[in-house]
DNA sequence: GACATAGTCTATCGAGCGATATAAATGCAC
DNA sequence: GTGCATTTATATCGCTCGATAGACTATGTC
Protein backbone atom coordinates (compact mmCIF):
# COMPACT_ATOMS: atom_id res chain seq x y z
CA UNK A 1 0.00 0.00 0.00
CA UNK A 2 2.71 2.46 -0.41
CA UNK A 3 0.81 4.33 -3.27
CA UNK A 4 -1.26 5.37 0.32
CA UNK A 5 1.32 5.96 2.92
CA UNK A 6 3.75 8.77 3.32
CA UNK A 7 7.21 8.30 2.24
CA UNK A 8 10.13 8.54 4.46
CA UNK A 9 13.64 8.26 2.93
CA UNK A 10 16.23 5.65 4.10
CA UNK A 11 17.79 2.95 1.57
CA UNK A 12 15.31 0.85 0.14
CA UNK A 13 12.22 3.35 0.48
CA UNK A 14 14.50 6.04 -0.96
CA UNK A 15 14.82 3.54 -3.99
CA UNK A 16 11.07 3.04 -3.64
CA UNK A 17 10.65 7.21 -4.31
CA UNK A 18 12.93 7.25 -7.49
CA UNK A 19 11.18 4.24 -8.77
CA UNK A 20 8.26 5.95 -8.55
CA UNK A 21 8.84 9.32 -9.49
CA UNK A 22 10.23 7.69 -12.88
CA UNK A 23 7.27 5.72 -13.55
CA UNK A 24 5.17 9.33 -12.98
CA UNK A 25 7.57 10.86 -15.60
CA UNK A 26 7.80 8.32 -18.30
CA UNK A 27 3.47 7.90 -17.68
CA UNK A 28 3.13 11.68 -18.35
CA UNK A 29 4.99 10.99 -21.96
CA UNK A 30 2.49 7.89 -22.82
CA UNK A 31 -0.32 9.27 -22.25
CA UNK A 32 0.44 12.05 -23.93
CA UNK A 33 0.64 10.23 -27.16
CA UNK A 34 -1.09 7.42 -26.69
CA UNK A 35 -4.11 8.60 -24.51
CA UNK A 36 -5.34 6.45 -21.19
CA UNK A 37 -6.91 3.70 -22.85
CA UNK A 38 -4.09 3.51 -25.87
CA UNK A 39 -1.57 3.10 -23.03
CA UNK A 40 -1.22 0.08 -21.73
CA UNK A 41 -0.11 -0.64 -18.52
CA UNK A 42 2.90 -3.51 -20.02
CA UNK A 43 4.14 -0.85 -22.30
CA UNK A 44 4.00 2.00 -19.44
CA UNK A 45 6.01 -0.51 -17.50
CA UNK A 46 8.87 -1.17 -19.79
CA UNK A 47 9.52 2.21 -20.64
CA UNK A 48 9.93 2.94 -17.04
CA UNK A 49 12.04 0.39 -16.88
CA UNK A 50 10.37 -1.59 -14.01
CA UNK A 51 7.98 -4.74 -14.01
CA UNK A 52 4.52 -4.76 -14.66
CA UNK A 53 3.25 -5.13 -11.16
CA UNK A 54 5.10 -2.10 -9.84
CA UNK A 55 2.43 0.17 -10.89
CA UNK A 56 0.06 -1.60 -8.94
CA UNK A 57 1.88 -1.32 -6.49
CA UNK A 58 2.81 2.39 -6.73
CA UNK A 59 -0.29 3.77 -7.95
CA UNK A 60 -3.12 1.24 -6.87
CA UNK A 61 -3.97 0.84 -10.68
CA UNK A 62 -3.82 2.21 -14.22
CA UNK A 63 -6.08 4.64 -13.45
CA UNK A 64 -4.41 5.73 -10.32
CA UNK A 65 -0.96 6.52 -12.12
CA UNK A 66 -3.08 8.27 -14.23
CA UNK A 67 -4.78 10.63 -11.27
CA UNK A 68 -0.99 11.07 -10.34
CA UNK A 69 -0.04 12.11 -13.55
CA UNK A 70 -2.93 14.87 -13.77
CA UNK A 71 -2.38 16.03 -10.35
CA UNK A 72 1.45 17.07 -11.29
CA UNK A 73 0.14 18.63 -14.12
CA UNK A 74 -2.60 20.39 -12.10
CA UNK A 75 0.01 21.63 -9.83
CA UNK A 76 1.93 23.08 -12.18
CA UNK A 77 -0.48 25.03 -14.03
CA UNK A 78 -1.93 26.81 -10.72
CA UNK A 79 1.68 27.47 -9.68
CA UNK A 80 2.58 28.63 -13.25
CA UNK A 81 -0.47 31.14 -12.75
CA UNK A 82 -0.20 32.20 -9.36
CA UNK A 83 1.74 35.39 -9.56
CA UNK A 84 -1.27 36.62 -12.04
CA UNK A 85 -3.98 36.00 -9.87
CA UNK A 86 -4.17 38.35 -7.11
CA UNK A 87 -3.50 41.51 -9.38
CA UNK A 88 -6.37 40.12 -11.42
CA UNK A 89 -8.52 39.85 -8.13
CA UNK A 90 -7.36 43.39 -6.74
CA UNK A 91 -8.21 44.66 -10.27
CA UNK A 92 -11.55 43.36 -10.57
CA UNK A 93 -12.48 44.27 -7.21
CA UNK A 94 -11.56 48.05 -7.41
CA UNK A 95 -14.48 49.64 -9.54
CA UNK A 96 -12.19 52.43 -10.26
CA UNK A 97 -9.41 50.29 -12.29
CA UNK A 98 -9.05 51.59 -16.15
CA UNK A 99 -10.04 50.35 -19.23
CA UNK A 100 -6.35 50.18 -20.17
CA UNK A 101 -5.36 48.28 -17.04
CA UNK A 102 -8.07 45.67 -17.35
CA UNK A 103 -7.33 45.17 -21.06
CA UNK A 104 -3.44 45.10 -19.93
CA UNK A 105 -3.87 42.44 -17.22
CA UNK A 106 -6.38 40.31 -19.79
CA UNK A 107 -3.11 40.31 -22.02
CA UNK A 108 -1.14 39.07 -19.77
CA UNK A 109 -3.12 36.22 -18.82
CA UNK A 110 -3.36 35.03 -22.15
CA UNK A 111 0.35 35.56 -22.49
CA UNK A 112 1.27 33.61 -19.23
CA UNK A 113 -1.28 30.96 -21.06
CA UNK A 114 1.03 30.80 -24.53
CA UNK A 115 3.83 30.24 -22.15
CA UNK A 116 2.27 27.38 -20.23
CA UNK A 117 1.25 25.55 -22.98
CA UNK A 118 4.25 26.07 -25.38
CA UNK A 119 7.26 26.14 -22.79
CA UNK A 120 8.57 24.73 -19.73
CA UNK A 121 9.61 21.68 -18.97
CA UNK A 122 8.08 18.34 -20.53
CA UNK A 123 5.72 20.43 -23.28
CA UNK A 124 5.20 18.38 -25.79
CA UNK A 125 3.53 16.05 -23.47
CA UNK A 126 1.55 18.85 -21.38
CA UNK A 127 0.33 20.22 -24.62
CA UNK A 128 -1.05 17.07 -26.09
CA UNK A 129 -2.31 16.04 -22.55
CA UNK A 130 -4.36 19.51 -22.42
CA UNK A 131 -5.53 18.83 -26.06
CA UNK A 132 -6.92 15.30 -25.02
CA UNK A 133 -8.39 16.50 -22.36
CA UNK A 134 -11.07 18.62 -24.60
CA UNK A 135 -11.92 15.22 -26.54
CA UNK A 136 -11.58 12.18 -24.17
CA UNK A 137 -13.58 11.29 -21.63
CA UNK A 138 -11.12 9.54 -18.74
CA UNK A 139 -11.33 9.04 -15.02
CA UNK A 140 -9.69 12.38 -13.59
CA UNK A 141 -9.40 14.62 -17.02
CA UNK A 142 -12.66 16.24 -15.27
CA UNK A 143 -10.15 17.51 -12.94
CA UNK A 144 -7.99 18.94 -15.09
CA UNK A 145 -10.59 20.76 -17.03
CA UNK A 146 -12.05 22.20 -13.88
CA UNK A 147 -8.13 23.52 -12.93
CA UNK A 148 -7.99 25.17 -16.41
CA UNK A 149 -11.62 26.55 -15.69
CA UNK A 150 -10.78 28.43 -12.55
CA UNK A 151 -7.25 29.30 -13.09
CA UNK A 152 -7.75 30.64 -17.00
CA UNK A 153 -11.12 30.79 -18.29
CA UNK A 154 -12.70 32.65 -14.97
CA UNK A 155 -10.34 35.48 -14.90
CA UNK A 156 -10.54 36.38 -18.49
CA UNK A 157 -14.20 35.64 -18.22
CA UNK A 158 -14.25 38.22 -15.54
CA UNK A 159 -12.13 40.84 -17.54
CA UNK A 160 -13.59 40.60 -20.17
CA UNK A 161 -16.91 41.35 -18.38
CA UNK A 162 -15.93 44.41 -16.95
CA UNK A 163 -14.31 45.54 -20.73
CA UNK A 164 -17.61 44.74 -22.40
CA UNK A 165 -19.60 46.10 -19.74
CA UNK A 166 -21.98 43.03 -19.89
CA UNK A 167 -22.57 40.51 -16.93
CA UNK A 168 -20.74 37.35 -16.89
CA UNK A 169 -22.87 35.03 -17.26
CA UNK A 170 -24.17 37.01 -20.67
CA UNK A 171 -23.64 35.11 -23.41
CA UNK A 172 -22.09 37.28 -25.60
CA UNK A 173 -19.53 37.76 -23.17
CA UNK A 174 -18.38 33.76 -22.60
CA UNK A 175 -18.82 33.38 -26.21
CA UNK A 176 -16.21 35.87 -26.85
CA UNK A 177 -14.18 35.10 -24.22
CA UNK A 178 -14.13 31.68 -25.64
CA UNK A 179 -13.28 33.19 -28.97
CA UNK A 180 -9.93 34.48 -27.73
CA UNK A 181 -9.19 31.83 -25.80
CA UNK A 182 -9.16 29.73 -28.44
CA UNK A 183 -6.08 32.04 -30.32
CA UNK A 184 -4.19 30.11 -28.11
CA UNK A 185 -5.24 26.78 -27.45
CA UNK A 186 -5.64 25.92 -31.18
CA UNK A 187 -1.92 25.65 -30.63
CA UNK A 188 -2.41 22.76 -28.47
CA UNK A 189 -3.20 21.14 -31.89
CA UNK A 190 -0.74 18.96 -33.76
CA UNK A 191 -2.46 20.36 -36.53
CA UNK A 192 -1.53 23.61 -35.67
CA UNK A 193 2.52 22.49 -35.74
CA UNK A 194 2.21 21.25 -39.54
CA UNK A 195 0.31 24.43 -40.60
CA UNK A 196 2.66 26.75 -38.32
CA UNK A 197 5.67 24.79 -40.99
CA UNK A 198 7.53 23.65 -37.86
CA UNK A 199 8.56 20.44 -35.86
CA UNK A 200 8.78 21.81 -32.69
CA UNK A 201 8.27 25.51 -31.08
CA UNK A 202 10.90 27.19 -30.28
CA UNK A 203 10.91 30.13 -28.02
CA UNK A 204 10.96 32.28 -30.44
CA UNK A 205 8.03 30.98 -31.76
CA UNK A 206 6.42 31.00 -28.32
CA UNK A 207 7.56 34.76 -27.78
CA UNK A 208 6.11 35.52 -31.48
CA UNK A 209 3.10 34.35 -30.86
CA UNK A 210 2.63 36.07 -27.65
CA UNK A 211 3.05 39.49 -29.12
CA UNK A 212 0.47 38.37 -31.75
CA UNK A 213 -2.40 37.15 -29.80
CA UNK A 214 -1.62 40.38 -27.25
CA UNK A 215 -1.89 42.46 -30.56
CA UNK A 216 -5.25 40.64 -31.61
CA UNK A 217 -6.56 40.95 -28.25
CA UNK A 218 -6.12 44.84 -27.96
CA UNK A 219 -7.31 45.51 -31.33
CA UNK A 220 -10.49 43.31 -30.41
CA UNK A 221 -11.26 45.13 -27.50
CA UNK A 222 -10.27 48.69 -28.68
CA UNK A 223 -12.99 47.97 -31.25
CA UNK A 224 -16.06 46.59 -29.48
CA UNK A 225 -15.41 49.11 -26.68
CA UNK A 226 -15.67 51.91 -29.41
CA UNK A 227 -19.16 50.99 -30.34
CA UNK A 228 -22.61 49.91 -28.15
CA UNK A 229 -20.94 46.45 -28.19
CA UNK A 230 -24.84 45.20 -28.57
CA UNK A 231 -25.15 43.07 -31.90
CA UNK A 232 -27.50 40.36 -32.46
CA UNK B 1 -17.23 -9.00 -51.01
CA UNK B 2 -19.88 -6.12 -51.19
CA UNK B 3 -17.52 -3.25 -49.57
CA UNK B 4 -15.86 -3.43 -53.05
CA UNK B 5 -18.11 -3.60 -55.91
CA UNK B 6 -20.45 -1.21 -57.49
CA UNK B 7 -23.89 -1.69 -55.77
CA UNK B 8 -27.20 -2.39 -58.17
CA UNK B 9 -30.33 -2.28 -56.50
CA UNK B 10 -33.49 -4.92 -56.43
CA UNK B 11 -34.71 -6.96 -53.71
CA UNK B 12 -31.88 -8.25 -51.60
CA UNK B 13 -29.64 -6.00 -52.83
CA UNK B 14 -31.91 -2.55 -51.87
CA UNK B 15 -32.15 -4.13 -48.40
CA UNK B 16 -28.63 -4.82 -47.87
CA UNK B 17 -27.89 -1.32 -49.36
CA UNK B 18 -29.88 0.16 -46.68
CA UNK B 19 -28.13 -1.88 -43.71
CA UNK B 20 -24.92 -0.52 -44.96
CA UNK B 21 -25.99 3.18 -44.97
CA UNK B 22 -27.69 2.66 -41.42
CA UNK B 23 -24.24 1.19 -39.86
CA UNK B 24 -22.47 3.68 -41.32
CA UNK B 25 -24.68 6.77 -39.98
CA UNK B 26 -24.82 5.09 -36.28
CA UNK B 27 -21.11 4.42 -36.50
CA UNK B 28 -20.33 8.26 -37.27
CA UNK B 29 -21.95 8.87 -33.74
CA UNK B 30 -20.55 6.16 -31.64
CA UNK B 31 -16.85 6.72 -33.20
CA UNK B 32 -17.48 10.43 -32.58
CA UNK B 33 -18.59 9.96 -28.90
CA UNK B 34 -16.40 6.67 -27.86
CA UNK B 35 -13.03 7.22 -30.34
CA UNK B 36 -11.65 4.88 -33.10
CA UNK B 37 -9.98 2.48 -30.66
CA UNK B 38 -12.75 3.21 -27.79
CA UNK B 39 -15.35 1.80 -30.00
CA UNK B 40 -16.24 -1.84 -30.51
CA UNK B 41 -17.65 -3.87 -33.15
CA UNK B 42 -20.04 -5.24 -31.13
CA UNK B 43 -21.25 -1.56 -30.02
CA UNK B 44 -21.13 -0.52 -33.62
CA UNK B 45 -23.38 -3.21 -34.20
CA UNK B 46 -25.81 -3.22 -31.72
CA UNK B 47 -26.19 0.41 -32.27
CA UNK B 48 -26.97 -0.54 -36.11
CA UNK B 49 -29.15 -3.33 -35.19
CA UNK B 50 -27.20 -5.69 -37.14
CA UNK B 51 -25.02 -8.72 -36.58
CA UNK B 52 -20.89 -8.53 -35.70
CA UNK B 53 -20.01 -9.88 -38.80
CA UNK B 54 -21.92 -7.42 -40.84
CA UNK B 55 -18.93 -4.92 -40.12
CA UNK B 56 -16.97 -7.11 -41.60
CA UNK B 57 -18.69 -8.06 -44.49
CA UNK B 58 -19.93 -4.60 -45.76
CA UNK B 59 -16.90 -2.84 -45.13
CA UNK B 60 -13.93 -5.26 -44.78
CA UNK B 61 -13.00 -4.01 -41.26
CA UNK B 62 -13.45 -2.03 -38.51
CA UNK B 63 -10.73 0.47 -40.27
CA UNK B 64 -12.83 -0.21 -43.46
CA UNK B 65 -15.96 1.52 -42.03
CA UNK B 66 -13.97 3.92 -40.21
CA UNK B 67 -12.62 5.31 -43.55
CA UNK B 68 -16.16 5.10 -44.83
CA UNK B 69 -17.17 7.43 -42.23
CA UNK B 70 -14.50 9.63 -42.60
CA UNK B 71 -15.12 9.57 -46.79
CA UNK B 72 -18.53 11.09 -45.89
CA UNK B 73 -17.50 13.76 -43.49
CA UNK B 74 -14.67 14.78 -46.55
CA UNK B 75 -17.34 14.92 -48.69
CA UNK B 76 -20.03 17.34 -46.58
CA UNK B 77 -17.22 19.35 -45.66
CA UNK B 78 -16.28 20.21 -49.61
CA UNK B 79 -19.55 20.10 -50.68
CA UNK B 80 -20.09 23.14 -47.74
CA UNK B 81 -17.27 24.73 -48.49
CA UNK B 82 -17.48 24.73 -52.29
CA UNK B 83 -19.56 27.57 -53.48
CA UNK B 84 -17.10 30.21 -51.72
CA UNK B 85 -14.18 28.85 -53.00
CA UNK B 86 -13.81 30.34 -56.48
CA UNK B 87 -14.99 33.58 -54.74
CA UNK B 88 -11.74 33.30 -52.74
CA UNK B 89 -9.21 31.87 -56.02
CA UNK B 90 -10.61 34.87 -58.28
CA UNK B 91 -10.04 37.36 -55.53
CA UNK B 92 -6.33 36.28 -55.00
CA UNK B 93 -5.93 36.14 -58.75
CA UNK B 94 -6.89 40.01 -59.19
CA UNK B 95 -3.70 41.88 -57.51
CA UNK B 96 -6.09 44.90 -57.62
CA UNK B 97 -8.21 43.32 -55.35
CA UNK B 98 -9.01 45.61 -52.87
CA UNK B 99 -8.50 45.08 -48.89
CA UNK B 100 -12.32 45.66 -47.60
CA UNK B 101 -13.43 42.64 -50.30
CA UNK B 102 -10.31 40.41 -49.22
CA UNK B 103 -11.04 41.12 -45.73
CA UNK B 104 -15.19 40.62 -46.28
CA UNK B 105 -13.97 36.92 -47.84
CA UNK B 106 -12.03 36.22 -44.96
CA UNK B 107 -14.65 36.32 -42.70
CA UNK B 108 -17.27 34.44 -44.94
CA UNK B 109 -14.91 31.96 -44.76
CA UNK B 110 -14.81 31.86 -41.31
CA UNK B 111 -18.43 32.33 -40.71
CA UNK B 112 -19.08 29.27 -42.93
CA UNK B 113 -16.47 27.38 -41.03
CA UNK B 114 -18.56 28.25 -37.73
CA UNK B 115 -21.87 26.88 -40.28
CA UNK B 116 -19.37 23.75 -40.88
CA UNK B 117 -18.58 23.18 -37.19
CA UNK B 118 -21.89 23.84 -35.77
CA UNK B 119 -24.47 23.48 -37.93
CA UNK B 120 -26.03 20.81 -40.13
CA UNK B 121 -26.95 17.33 -39.62
CA UNK B 122 -25.14 15.12 -37.41
CA UNK B 123 -23.56 18.47 -35.63
CA UNK B 124 -22.64 16.72 -32.87
CA UNK B 125 -21.07 13.72 -34.09
CA UNK B 126 -18.91 15.60 -37.12
CA UNK B 127 -17.85 18.46 -33.93
CA UNK B 128 -16.41 16.00 -31.73
CA UNK B 129 -14.99 13.98 -34.69
CA UNK B 130 -13.14 17.10 -36.16
CA UNK B 131 -11.68 17.80 -32.40
CA UNK B 132 -10.92 14.29 -32.32
CA UNK B 133 -9.14 14.56 -35.49
CA UNK B 134 -6.46 17.12 -33.63
CA UNK B 135 -5.60 14.66 -31.29
CA UNK B 136 -5.55 11.17 -32.28
CA UNK B 137 -3.94 9.17 -34.51
CA UNK B 138 -5.60 6.95 -36.28
CA UNK B 139 -5.99 5.55 -39.88
CA UNK B 140 -7.62 7.21 -42.23
CA UNK B 141 -7.25 11.43 -39.94
CA UNK B 142 -4.57 12.34 -41.99
CA UNK B 143 -7.26 12.40 -44.74
CA UNK B 144 -9.51 14.59 -42.68
CA UNK B 145 -6.48 16.94 -41.59
CA UNK B 146 -5.47 17.55 -44.86
CA UNK B 147 -9.03 18.14 -46.34
CA UNK B 148 -9.64 21.09 -43.67
CA UNK B 149 -5.83 21.94 -44.20
CA UNK B 150 -7.18 22.36 -48.15
CA UNK B 151 -10.46 24.30 -47.87
CA UNK B 152 -10.35 25.94 -44.78
CA UNK B 153 -6.75 26.96 -43.53
CA UNK B 154 -5.11 27.63 -47.02
CA UNK B 155 -7.60 29.81 -48.05
CA UNK B 156 -7.64 31.56 -44.89
CA UNK B 157 -4.06 31.83 -45.45
CA UNK B 158 -3.80 33.54 -48.80
CA UNK B 159 -6.40 36.05 -47.78
CA UNK B 160 -4.21 36.59 -44.71
CA UNK B 161 -1.49 36.90 -46.48
CA UNK B 162 -2.30 39.79 -49.14
CA UNK B 163 -3.89 41.76 -45.59
CA UNK B 164 -0.28 41.75 -44.07
CA UNK B 165 1.50 42.32 -47.41
CA UNK B 166 3.44 39.24 -46.15
CA UNK B 167 4.34 36.15 -48.27
CA UNK B 168 2.15 33.30 -47.13
CA UNK B 169 5.09 30.98 -45.97
CA UNK B 170 5.83 33.50 -43.53
CA UNK B 171 5.89 32.52 -39.62
CA UNK B 172 4.17 35.52 -39.00
CA UNK B 173 1.32 34.96 -41.66
CA UNK B 174 0.49 30.82 -40.64
CA UNK B 175 0.94 32.24 -37.23
CA UNK B 176 -2.28 34.62 -37.52
CA UNK B 177 -4.03 32.58 -39.39
CA UNK B 178 -3.87 29.92 -36.95
CA UNK B 179 -4.85 32.52 -34.56
CA UNK B 180 -8.16 33.48 -36.16
CA UNK B 181 -9.40 29.75 -37.15
CA UNK B 182 -9.05 29.08 -33.12
CA UNK B 183 -11.73 31.18 -32.71
CA UNK B 184 -13.91 29.09 -33.97
CA UNK B 185 -12.15 26.14 -33.63
CA UNK B 186 -12.48 25.79 -30.12
CA UNK B 187 -16.10 25.30 -30.18
CA UNK B 188 -15.40 21.67 -31.01
CA UNK B 189 -14.36 21.26 -27.69
CA UNK B 190 -16.77 20.29 -25.31
CA UNK B 191 -15.42 22.34 -22.78
CA UNK B 192 -16.77 25.06 -24.72
CA UNK B 193 -19.94 23.53 -24.12
CA UNK B 194 -19.93 24.13 -20.79
CA UNK B 195 -18.00 27.21 -20.27
CA UNK B 196 -20.55 28.31 -22.68
CA UNK B 197 -23.35 27.97 -20.43
CA UNK B 198 -25.53 26.01 -22.66
CA UNK B 199 -25.74 22.43 -23.14
CA UNK B 200 -26.09 22.62 -27.05
CA UNK B 201 -25.74 24.67 -29.96
CA UNK B 202 -28.52 26.24 -30.82
CA UNK B 203 -28.88 27.90 -34.40
CA UNK B 204 -29.07 31.40 -32.66
CA UNK B 205 -25.98 30.94 -31.00
CA UNK B 206 -24.30 29.91 -33.93
CA UNK B 207 -25.20 32.93 -35.43
CA UNK B 208 -24.26 34.98 -32.66
CA UNK B 209 -20.85 33.33 -32.85
CA UNK B 210 -20.70 34.05 -36.35
CA UNK B 211 -21.45 37.77 -35.88
CA UNK B 212 -18.87 37.98 -33.04
CA UNK B 213 -16.03 36.14 -34.44
CA UNK B 214 -16.72 38.34 -37.56
CA UNK B 215 -16.35 41.57 -35.74
CA UNK B 216 -12.88 40.67 -34.01
CA UNK B 217 -11.80 39.70 -37.32
CA UNK B 218 -12.52 42.85 -38.97
CA UNK B 219 -10.98 44.60 -35.58
CA UNK B 220 -7.76 42.45 -36.02
CA UNK B 221 -7.00 43.00 -39.49
CA UNK B 222 -8.19 46.91 -39.47
CA UNK B 223 -5.74 47.25 -36.55
CA UNK B 224 -2.65 45.55 -38.46
CA UNK B 225 -2.86 47.14 -41.31
CA UNK B 226 -2.86 50.45 -39.92
CA UNK B 227 0.58 50.04 -38.74
CA UNK B 228 4.00 48.65 -39.95
CA UNK B 229 2.79 44.91 -39.16
CA UNK B 230 6.69 44.20 -38.10
CA UNK B 231 6.84 42.63 -34.76
CA UNK B 232 9.90 40.82 -32.78
C1' DG C 1 -38.54 -26.00 -59.01
C1' DA C 2 -33.39 -26.20 -59.05
C1' DC C 3 -29.55 -23.31 -58.50
C1' DA C 4 -26.49 -19.41 -57.54
C1' DT C 5 -26.01 -15.31 -55.14
C1' DA C 6 -26.65 -11.93 -51.37
C1' DG C 7 -27.25 -11.36 -46.75
C1' DT C 8 -27.51 -12.87 -41.84
C1' DC C 9 -26.80 -15.88 -38.10
C1' DT C 10 -24.31 -18.54 -33.99
C1' DA C 11 -20.18 -19.91 -32.22
C1' DT C 12 -15.53 -19.45 -31.52
C1' DC C 13 -10.52 -18.25 -32.30
C1' DG C 14 -6.08 -16.13 -30.79
C1' DA C 15 -4.18 -11.94 -28.98
C1' DG C 16 -3.82 -8.37 -25.80
C1' DC C 17 -5.66 -6.17 -21.88
C1' DG C 18 -5.59 -4.89 -16.49
C1' DA C 19 -4.98 -7.05 -12.44
C1' DT C 20 -3.28 -10.30 -8.94
C1' DA C 21 -1.38 -14.31 -6.22
C1' DT C 22 2.76 -15.62 -4.82
C1' DA C 23 7.31 -15.60 -3.75
C1' DA C 24 12.13 -14.11 -4.07
C1' DA C 25 15.32 -10.36 -3.11
C1' DT C 26 16.81 -6.25 -0.50
C1' DG C 27 18.09 -3.39 3.31
C1' DC C 28 16.71 -2.02 8.04
C1' DA C 29 16.41 -2.51 13.38
C1' DC C 30 17.78 -5.07 17.18
C1' DG D 1 22.45 -13.05 12.25
C1' DT D 2 17.56 -13.07 12.86
C1' DG D 3 12.97 -10.98 12.20
C1' DC D 4 10.46 -7.72 9.51
C1' DA D 5 8.79 -4.41 6.20
C1' DT D 6 9.69 -2.77 1.65
C1' DT D 7 10.57 -3.51 -3.11
C1' DT D 8 10.97 -6.41 -7.33
C1' DA D 9 10.08 -10.56 -10.12
C1' DT D 10 7.43 -14.67 -12.33
C1' DA D 11 3.48 -16.71 -13.76
C1' DT D 12 -1.12 -16.56 -14.66
C1' DC D 13 -6.13 -15.35 -14.23
C1' DG D 14 -10.45 -13.66 -16.33
C1' DC D 15 -12.04 -10.64 -19.72
C1' DT D 16 -12.82 -8.14 -24.01
C1' DC D 17 -11.17 -7.22 -28.28
C1' DG D 18 -11.30 -7.75 -33.73
C1' DA D 19 -11.90 -11.20 -36.87
C1' DT D 20 -13.51 -15.44 -39.07
C1' DA D 21 -15.62 -20.13 -40.04
C1' DG D 22 -19.39 -22.14 -41.48
C1' DA D 23 -24.37 -23.03 -41.36
C1' DC D 24 -28.78 -20.96 -42.45
C1' DT D 25 -32.33 -17.87 -44.91
C1' DA D 26 -34.06 -14.89 -48.41
C1' DT D 27 -34.13 -13.42 -53.15
C1' DG D 28 -33.66 -13.35 -58.16
C1' DT D 29 -32.58 -16.40 -62.53
C1' DC D 30 -33.32 -19.89 -65.69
Amino acid sequence: MVHIVARHRSGTQARGEDTRRRILETALEIFATEGYEGASTRQLAEHADVNLPAIQYYFGSKEGLFRAVLEDIIEHTERHMAPLAPRVKAALADPMTSRDTLLDLLCEMLQSFVALVLGGTQIESRRLLFARSEVEDTPGLEQLHESGRRHVFAPCLELIARLLGRPADDPETSLRTLAVIGQVTIFCHKGALEAGGAEKFTPDRARLIQNLVREHTIAIFRAVSSKAASLQ
